[in-house]
DNA sequence: CGTGCACTTGACAAAAATCAAATTTTGTGG
DNA sequence: CCACAAAATTTGATTTTTGTCAAGTGCACG
């Protein structure tokens, strides 16, 4: 973990995701920046700015936890080699996402940038001071949480399912709604991922990621402009595969 | 949800967890009290007992979200009901856990007492204005999110598993940490639930479940007094099974 | 413009789901 | 405390699905 520290840009960090205690949330999908002008200046001047390469590892699962990360640009993922060393993906983070978030310990997972990644790097005892002194922020903290809570229970929900089509439609569900809630255009999914981490995230055989996208690809469910760039097709066909009773971004917790 | 409502204890509400800012982790498997005598103490105020039968539905999904939890004594399933009418089961939740925390929204799961259960209920607005005025008590609610976040994770890892026999080896190693983390004995590891919620929990189908707990038996991995009371007695071949690479209780997410 | 790595595809085996029937437990009302 | 009914669990036979392993194929990067 040796990246290229830049200054830290005018913006300042941001934190994209829902405020659980907010009243209406007729917006389905929407995230909004969590953060107040003055929490972005305030958390700059207390980061830098860190560039990764595509592949590159940032931290290692088992790592004393020093830093924290929030994601500018780029995808990552985080994960965990199992004794038969086969791997499992716990979460990608995209643009608002924070992780490494901890103190004094050691990381849970590993996390590596699967694009090139430009991110705001925080030293762990010193967000903790920060945090302890701002209860707007700690308030934040726990809207993020309780956001990354709910796309770990989906997470869990999709993995539940049986069927890998079922598995594949949710994922790319997921994968969409994240785009939407990014402000990004929905016309085309992008897959930032190639097949085998799509295969360790969702539990499936890389051949069966692989012929599910085949096979919904056949049945007309969905086309693809190349391995990462697809449409869905036949939206009624979708959502009955992917039926995911957790919504896209409800507001509670259990 | 028509509970009895009676006069609230002398303890008051009481949160199981571990900080995760904390320096020193020496103790694995080790949860704590969070919260102090005085904040109990403000929470009991604030607070009603109410009790459920065994089987009594506590609050059911997207209902408002008007009431939060914490468990007393008993144990609570939070669930989700596909549209197949097949259900998940996210999470259980024991003594001193939390669930319903939330506020202005709807509940995302469903939540069914599996046994006799007492716990502690919160007006949601009531607990909001709480937690905003009290600094320590927000910082309490960020730890216990933080060890809701890994168990659904380690969830969420048992579930990618494909075999039955290592999802339920894992599953009982849950139980039993859980059990160690309150203070239990750990001689023999209780399940309050019942096969089927094993298997929607774990995602396997009824008989899978009850065909892997025979097979532990017969080669000699666990023992049984009852249905719900089990011996690892081959704890070498048990934790072979169970391997996860997500510890106990450790400190930090992603 | 080649050379690898990532992906696709096929054949087969293994594991768990399903469906159905037999048993055991549990809860209830005498 | 016992007999019965209902519910939960075990067990068996069969089918479906996905994992595995092994070739191909093609796209991407140097």
């Amino acid at each position: 973990m040796t990246p290229s520290v830049l200054p830290t840009s005018a913006l300042g960090p941001a934190i994209r995701g829902i405020d659980p205690w907010a009243s209406g949330n007729s917006s389905r999908g929407e995230m909004k920046q969590l953060l107040s002008e003055a929490e972005r200046t305030r958390l700059a001047n207390i980061a830098s700015i860190v560039r990764f390469a595509k592949g590159a590892e940032i931290y290692h699962a088992d790592d004393t936890a020093d830093a924290a990360f929030n994601v500018v640009s780029g995808v990552v993922k985080a994960f965990r080699t199992a004794s038969d060393g086969s791997e499992h993906i716990a979460a990608f983070l995209f643009p608002g996402d924070v992780f490494g978030l901890s103190a004094e310990g050691r990381y849970v997972n590993s996390t590596k940038a699967i694009t090139s990644l430009v991110a705001y790097q925080f030293s762990v005892s010193t967000l903790r001071d920060s945090l302890s002194k701002d209860a707007g922020l700690e308030f934040h903290v726990i809207c993020k949480l309780f956001q990354e809570l709910r796309q770990t229970q989906r997470h869990a929900f999709l993995l539940s399912q049986r069927r890998a089509l079922s598995k594949l439609a949710m994922f790319l569900q997921m994968l969409e709604q994240l785009q939407t809630a990014r402000g990004e255009s929905t016309a085309e999914i992008y897959l930032p991922m190639g097949r085998s981490e799509i295969g360790e995230y969702v539990a499936m055989s890389l051949g069966a990621v692989s012929r599910g996208f085949h096979i919904l690809t056949r049945r007309g469910v969905i086309s693809s402009r190349d391995r990462r760039h697809l449409k869905i097709v036949d939206r009624t066909a979708f959502e009955r595969l992917a039926a995911d009773p957790y919504g896209p971004f409800p507001t509670t917790v259990q």
